[in-house]
DNA sequence: GGCCGCTTCCCCTTTTTGGGGGACCGCGCC
DNA sequence: GGCGCGGTCCCCCAAAAAGGGGAAGCGGCC
């Protein structure tokens, strides 16, 4: 008989934690072997317990889950990492299987999906839900925004006006209407108010 | 010795009942008699297992935590809701609070954060954590939305166009900017995007 | 009756934004 | 070298939005 897959949870609501330990500890099979609400105490819970797979929420101090799952993988290869999350934007979800997460599963999910998740992924396997795939696939068909055009449509979040983003950036306000008006192409909008939704709506862009 | 305290809980998320159940179940004076996904299961819920303590989610499937809130204390008078959700909107707190609920805390809580909660509740208090009732005050502060105000806030975050409100309401353009102009007043801001980042922010407007 | 808030509409003006075109530079890539 | 892309800036122009004022009808409320 094989050893029990070592699991950590992350994730800063301890209601959650509770809750998903009790779903996977109901399994023979698994071991939950730490818990940790921030992104320094599940690096250092990697570090310590060496887990199998580790459970990642996505909004979590220190960070968030797309940055630990990036630390997590270049550290240690083989661990698998499954974000478990209430997020689903397409950019989020982007981000994390660019970041190397091996699945992407929504809170909603019962405690028999969970369990079916977490095989799957410490066999090698990836995770991604219909619902989650369509996102996916709808975040492919949007072209990249440029990095200057990411700056830009955070300022337009934060309201302000082409003026004040070009003295924000040093720079003239007609370069802004250009990164506007390539912006509101690629993002398939007509004027900044839809640009500034559509990026919420997607992820781009988060508030607070 | 008085009888248990009798607690339904109401999530759509399995992993989040789980938790809250087993953050519960180790006080013995607890008794977790029902949990429920949505809005009417909730009410058959409470009609068929008479809870104490409602503890309830605000995004729920079926119309949304308030008006369950709304629904149960106008048939139960002597039942008492604790939202328990990760929303931190202003407006959403004053709408729960405005629905009879009895406190409102985050999925943050400890374990003996909620413990205490429900007791205070079951005891006829309120309880509203500092960071929330902070919230709520600044709630307080601002003027509430007209009705036309609110539809026409609600459009902005659609992306329309004065023209485009005009259209759908069957009234002039004029009249659309004159309550914009007021809508601009009653938030603080300048414009259009700001007037939707900010409705949005503050729970006035959900997105999706 | 008088007051106030909501809603509607009108006038005026200025500022901002959006839509098109073109141009130059620097960089990485084939 | 040539190509594309990203970034910067420029022109012109039309449309939209914003800022200011006033005014009228209507309802509730004191």
């Amino acid at each position: 008989m094989s050893k029990r897959i070592r699991i950590l949870i992350v994730d800063d609501h301890p209601a959650i934690r509770v809750g998903l330990a009790a779903m996977l500890g109901s399994q023979p099979q698994f071991s939950v072997v730490a818990e940790a609400g921030d992104v320094p105490g599940a690096l250092s819970a990697c570090e310590e317990h060496q887990p199998d797979v580790v459970l990642m929420d996505l909004r979590i101090p220190g960070g968030g889950g797309v940055d630990a799952t990036l630390a997590i993988r270049q550290r240690w290869q083989t661990m698998r990492v499954l974000i478990v999350t209430t997020f689903d934007r397409d950019e989020d979800i982007h981000r994390a299987i660019q970041a190397g997460a091996s699945g992407y599963v929504l809170k909603g999910l019962t405690s028999a999906d969970l369990v079916a998740a977490v095989k799957t992924v410490h066999g090698g396997g990836k995770v991604l839900p219909p619902e989650v795939a369509t996102l996916l696939a709808e975040r492919m068909t949007r072209k990249n925004l440029s990095p200057r055009e990411l700056e830009i449509v955070r300022l337009i979040v934060q309201g302000r006006s082409n003026k004040e983003i070009a003295a924000d950036l040093g720079i003239g306000d007609e370069s802004v209407k250009t990164h506007l008006r390539a912006l509101f192409t690629k993002l398939g909008v007509a004027d900044r108010t839809q640009a500034a939704i559509e990026a919420i709506r997607h992820g781009i862009v988060h508030l607070e």
